[in-house]
DNA sequence: GTGGTCTAGACCACA
DNA sequence: GTGGTCTAGACCACT
């Protein structure tokens, strides 16, 4: 499910942190569903479940998860996060990346078509 | 010249590097124009020669300088470098963020804006 | 009746406890009224009972309520109780708030503005 | 310094950051002040190293402290940090705070006067 | 010497 | 069974 790369610079959680990220963006993770648990994806990653842990941590108060104690954790409905913090963090990002992309030549019309591209591809259901 | 934040988490020779680039992407460096030397560099912001070092090596492999032995470090020409890797990356990174983007409710038109914006900003000499 | 979130990581005892507050707060439910049995609550929220007869048994302590062995639970009338160790606690976590509230930058003015916003929208009988 | 107590339902590490935060809040301790090493202040309260990192990790993501390899963590600056979360969860809790306060008994007046105390009491050098 | 990560293993609260 | 806390102890990266 995952691929981890221990030996590097990263941090286990911090990757941990992306790939699921990216598991919920893409909806790969639908709203309110149940996460692997802390134990079961520390026992298939042969991770340290503390390790897990913080991940989770970590997304929850980003607000992309819940999680609930006896219960399990959860995918965090969009409409209800509403995060305003992330959201200037992104548009911070995209400014830099927009500057280094033009800088190696791309166009806006590469970039935008790029975008679109992303756009179709978002499943949205 | 700079400001550089000593109190981020990120390390200075990162931020050095993200400051470096930003000059180069914006043409304030200009193609082939020198950098200050390592020492004079160090002296101006009384930070370890060792860390701005670290900072040029990193621009060097990313193709952004190369360093002549014993006259200093210049801005490559962009033409010359054409960098295919650096290319990739953006355009991978581009793809995480504009689905990241469009996640945390940001629309095509917002990102778009933003993209006209910083182009309308950029330096083309 | 209710909205009580499942999502919460607070535990649900302490949400309808401090649903229940409001509701007595805002003369909801007046003085001496009857609230509604522990088993009907529980089939009504499907809800444990022990759930709800544990946020009872905690509002009974905080003053809120009384309990009568056979006859339910009732609205504690304010006068009667005189609850010093709630206003104690409530003038503590004002101050703490109100240092709060001004280190985060909040002014004077906001703060009591929010003060009569709520004072003007509190039912009293 | 602290008085943490072990045997509270509340964990160590949440205590610590209250303790902290009102340190902070209160100018005990001032902008850029340099906290206690996470090894000392696990040393001088008998508690593990963890428990206190995970404090200060918290503090950190809150906005109140930051914190640098090598060197140790410091207060944040107020102006900079500019935390609309906090601000917002603060609004919230003064809100259902004021509703209790009226309910119990106080008047607008005394509640005002706390916070012309409070204001007062702050220490702002 | 500092913060930060990770492991191993124990225990608690909630459901 | 779940998430959450805490300890003990090791190791790393950066000053």
């Amino acid at each position: 499910m995952f691929e981890l790369d221990t030996r590097s610079r990263k941090p286990i959680y911090e990757q941990l942190v992306e790939k699921l990220k990216q598991l919920i963006i893409n909806n790969v993770l639908k709203e309110d569903e149940k996460l692997p648990s802390v134990r079961e994806l520390a026992q298939q990653l042969t991770i340290n479940p503390n390790t897990i842990q913080k991940a989770y941590r970590e997304l929850e108060s980003l607000g992309y998860i819940y999680s609930l104690k006896g219960k399990g954790s959860f995918v965090h409905p969009i409409e209800k996060s509403d995060n305003v913090e992330e959201l200037n963090k992104v548009r911070e990002e995209l400014k830099r990346l927009f500057a280094e992309a033009i800088y190696l030549g791309m166009t806006e019309k590469e970039i935008e078509s790029l975008l679109h591209e992303v756009k179709g591809g978002q499943k949205n259901d």
